[in-house]
DNA sequence: CCCGGAATAA
DNA sequence: TTATTCCGGG
């Protein structure tokens, strides 16, 4: 079919791309590539949206690779490779095999998404297009980030992280590709899994027009770049501003993705001081759903992670996500700008894979407490990494999230008007994480959550278990933690869906 | 077809 | 780092 490279028509905002500062900036990354085609409707013989939320089957795998070949100037490209290229992402835990289905993947829009478009959420009406949710860019939605200043509206082709802010946020924003291309990129982002069918949207969620096609208003850079002024929070419920782009049903911010909110959150937060900018700043937006929606979610969260093993961490959150925080404005303590922060890292660095084969053992339970908290013995070294970096190009939700939790503002004004940030507020943050009395230690907390994860990922692997699911368990952690009694369990379903999980994994 | 290790390029 | 290339194995 055409090649890509000869149309222009859609592309991501630049900012879409991880502009990052590297060198020439980088290419293409295959993930944006297909979910380009994915969204143009000249491609559907090729590859298309099928299934659920995320799932997309390639018609034709021969000429997605042609396709993909042409972008990278690589004319080699086959199936095969494409497809180890795709299998990379299993573990960063972009995407997963659906199994049983022959070219058919799927992608893990919780990790995903929302660098670039941090709210939207997909509402998938039942809408017409019954195909796995594509993630719907709402025009207006997405949010910028980084930019404080006013002049956000940046060129399209500028990044907009401004230098100084962004800069450490721009980095794990988004890394990735880039458009050298010639050929224009869709602009689409990715979405996160949320319901699918149920797009239950309750009152004030308009939802978003999902979708793909061509519906979806493109809009130009400009459009897109836009700046909102203002969002804020109408409403405790929507948290999100208003429609942007005039959307016609009203973008609000999807009251549900779940994913979304833990998202960026925090990571937005970091470099995002004014409330406007900070999508989720509102607020626990997300968190004001009602339990039911957040049972759906994770029903059918679950059935992902059962389904194709997804991380269940994704939502550990969720089920405390009862409590409407609000502020998230506080809870940056992240990342002072200046203060390390504690970007944990859970794992010690991981050894080289060769280096950890030959000379690791299961037996080196170790216990090195050099300065670095280390907390976890000897996972799996990619999913460690991952989370890292997937962060970055992908917000991730998992780990940082958690943080956010933790770190939510106890205190939930509702009503109040956030106060605008100021810098000066992480510590607060911190304190108040004290003041709820949640307060563990971070690091216990991240330690404790750390085993957890590990427990859930080895069981969840454990199914599936591929090959390599190594000596995972060894780990001394977490000793469940008797007097924690769940704080908020949103509902018996939520607790069991949990369960089932086994994540129960929650602060106190 | 699908899976990943390994080596390597950019 | 992210692919690309090659490849043995299921």
């Amino acid at each position: 079919m055409k090649t890509p490279a000869a149309e222009p028509g859609f592309a991501f905002p630049d900012w879409a791309y991880k502009p990052e500062s590297s060198p020439g900036s980088r290419q293409i990354q295959l993930w944006h590539f297909i979910l380009e085609l994915l969204r143009k409707e000249e491609y559907h013989d090729v590859i298309a949206w099928q299934g659920d939320y995320g799932e997309f089957v390639i018609k034709d795998p021969d000429e997605v690779a042609r396709l993909w070949g042409v972008r990278k100037c690589k004319p080699q490209m086959n199936y095969d490779k494409l497809s180890r290229a795709l299998r990379y992402y299993y573990n960063k835990r972009i995407l997963h095999k659906t199994k049983g289905k022959r070219f058919t993947y799927k992608f893990n829009f919780n990790k995903l998404v929302l660098v670039n478009y941090p709210f939207i959420d997909m509402g998938m009406t039942g809408g017409p297009v019954p195909q796995s949710a594509p993630p719907i860019p709402s025009g207006g939605t997405h949010f910028r980030f980084p930019p404080c200043t006013p002049s956000d509206v940046l060129s399209p082709s500028e990044e907009l992280r401004s230098p100084t802010l962004f800069s450490s946020v721009a980095r794990r924003l988004a890394r990735g590709s880039v458009s050298d291309c010639s050929d224009g990129t869709s602009a689409n982002s990715e979405v996160e899994e949320s319901l699918s069918e149920e797009q239950h949207r309750r009152g004030p969620g308009p939802d978003i027009p999902a979708f793909r096609g061509p519906p979806l208003p493109r809009l130009s850079h400009e459009g897109i770049f836009r700046v909102y002024p203002r969002p804020r929070v109408p409403e405790p419920l929507s948290p999100f501003p208003v429609s942007p782009m005039g959307a016609p049903t009203g973008l609000l911010p999807p009251q549900l993705s779940p994913a979304l909110p833990m998202t960026p959150t925090h990571t937005h937060m970091n470099y995002t001081p004014s409330p406007t900018l900070s999508p989720m700043y509102p607020g626990g937006s997300h968190f004001s759903f009602n339990p039911e929606d957040m049972k759906r979610y994770l029903q059918a969260h679950t059935q992902s992670v059962y389904n194709y093993h997804l991380s269940p961490r994704a939502f550990l959150h969720y089920p405390s996500i009862v409590v409407p925080q609000p502020q998230r404005p506080e809870k940056p303590l992240h990342l002072p700008p200046d203060e390390p922060p504690f970007k944990f890292k859970l794992q010690p660095p991981p050894l080289g894979k060769k280096q950890r084969d030959r000379l690791l053992e299961p037996s080196s339970s170790t216990s090195s407490s050099s300065g670095v908290p280390q907390i976890k013995v000897e996972p799996i070294s990619d999913a460690e990494e991952d989370e890292e970096e997937l962060m970055v190009e992908v917000t991730d939700i998992s780990e940082e999230e958690e943080d956010e939790e933790v770190f939510k503002a106890p205190t939930a004004p509702e009503q109040k008007a956030p106060p605008p940030i100021l810098p000066g507020k992480e510590e607060e943050a911190v304190n108040a994480g004290n003041e709820s009395g949640r307060c563990i230690p971070l690091k216990l907390r991240f330690k404790r959550r750390w085993s957890e994860d590990q427990r859930l990922e080895a069981e969840g692997v454990a199914e599936e278990s591929d090959k390599k699911v190594r000596s995972n368990q060894e780990e001394p952690k977490l000793p469940p933690q008797p007097g924690g009694t769940p704080c908020r369990r949103v509902s018996t379903d939520l607790q069991r869906a949990t369960e089932e999980l086994s994540l129960e994994s929650r602060d106190c």
